[in-house]
DNA sequence: ACAACAGTTCGACTAACATCGAACCATGAT
DNA sequence: ATCATGGTTCGATGTTAGTCGAACTGTTGT
């Protein structure tokens, strides 16, 4: 009667708004202390300990102890993987409840998916990079060209660096806002790193939102192309 | 606090394990009735009633009549891919618990996604299209190439007829066991079919599992070169 | 040493929800 | 008409699991 793997343990898992919430959380990509979380799930945190446990136990989170904080991060990139997949279920099977607010707005125009660039800025970067030829589709994938390569050494990523790591490099990544895939991977977030380390991009506090410097706005549009109208959304 | 599309709902409609069991069936791709469902999930139809109805109304299920019979089926590719999405981790976060019996060997080798062939065969006559030059990759997708046009016209698949419906033609669709994405779309659903009629492929019942016939042997391996080892496996 | 803080364990409470028995509405067959 | 079958609604039951108060284990800092 019951055959392949056991989806409801990890979807109740999921199913449940206080670590719901967490996860939706630490798609940031970055690690949150206990306390942290407890926060913002909105419970106290005995509760908190306990959700983090048992999603430890189950695989879904990873543990790393620094001192007294113990610190959570998504155990990996197929986490991120459902819980985009949930969430562009999420937002179309029953679009009455979706509040646009403020945060949403932004929220579709740029954030952080698990550690890279995602939403309408992350989609058109990732068109911009193929269309100047520094990636390209190949194998139900993307790989990075010779000139991608070279580009992507010279503004400060050891391309050779990623490619020992036993991440994927590059990554297709489904938008849940967009409907369509970004660059995840390796170089994904490396070029998230660099884009804030040059000052493009800063990550607003206490979400997932990513804000447009002044001068990586001109960047994006002068070294990538990228219109200025998708840039400059009303957030 | 909370912020984007709320995942705990759906993420916990899918997570009992009644309601879990009547969704993997229906990855089957096709309609089932509500009692066979109510079968299939071990629980009365009362009960099998009430979660047809909470998953009808929150869009994941759609509902036909016919006479006095209900039939459900899953909404739409968005709710097959998070399952899928669901059934990656499942099966590798707690590999312990995953029970390698015959039935989920027989999934691994060839199975339906929904409407398309999956597992180890599916992603082998993927990867076999493309080199054929059939398909190729194209802006973070798949496409039909000229020559495809005319082969799939030859084995009696309209494609313009599949172009004028609402839904995409091609699709990448992750695999939970290769891990590798295969064809979906449209078009995957309508190779499946063609397949199924020459008789190279047979529905096992009450399973997703799918069964290679003799002929359906010599095709894949003479039309499409998919290597032997691969086709046979102990099943 | 002491205090402050991060985090966990334990036990009890509560609320949500899946489940089923029974009765009820359809449709289809005789 | 009458009966069987597919399916739903209602109400009652019972179990599960999230929640928090209180007490406890560490670690850091003064």
């Amino acid at each position: 009667m019951i055959e392949g793997p056991y989806i409801a343990e990890i979807a109740s898992l999921i199913g449940d708004p206080a670590r719901a919430n967490m996860l939706s959380a630490l798609m940031d990509g970055r690690a949150l202390t206990a306390t942290e979380l407890s926060l913002i799930a909105g419970v106290t945190p005995q509760t908190a300990s306990s959700h983090l446990g048992k999603m430890q136990t189950a695989g879904l989170l990873s543990l790393e102890k620094q001192g007294r904080h113990r610190y959570f991060r998504l155990s990996g990139q197929d986490v991120a993987d459902a819980l985009e997949a949930l969430m562009v279920l999420s937002s179309q099977t029953n679009p009455r409840k979706r509040h646009t607010g403020p945060k949403d707005q932004a929220m579709r125009h740029a954030r952080t998916c698990y550690d890279h660039l995602a939403g309408c800025v992350g989609v058109a970067l990732t068109d911009a990079l193929i269309e100047r030829g520094l990636i390209r589709d190949q194998d139900h994938g993307l790989a990075i060209t010779e000139a991608g390569s070279r580009y992507f050494e010279q503004i400060g990523i050891d391309i050779p660096q990623l490619k020992t790591g036993k991440r994927a490099v590059t990554r297709p990544c489904l938008d849940w806002s967009e409907r369509r895939p970004h660059l995840g991977g390796a170089l994904g977030a490396a070029i998230l790193d660099r884009f804030l380390e040059k000052g493009w991009l800063n990550r607003r506090k206490n979400s997932r939102t990513i804000q447009i410097t002044p001068p990586g706005y001109q960047a994006l549009r002068e070294e990538f192309g990228i219109p200025a109208d998708l840039l400059a959304a009303n957030v």
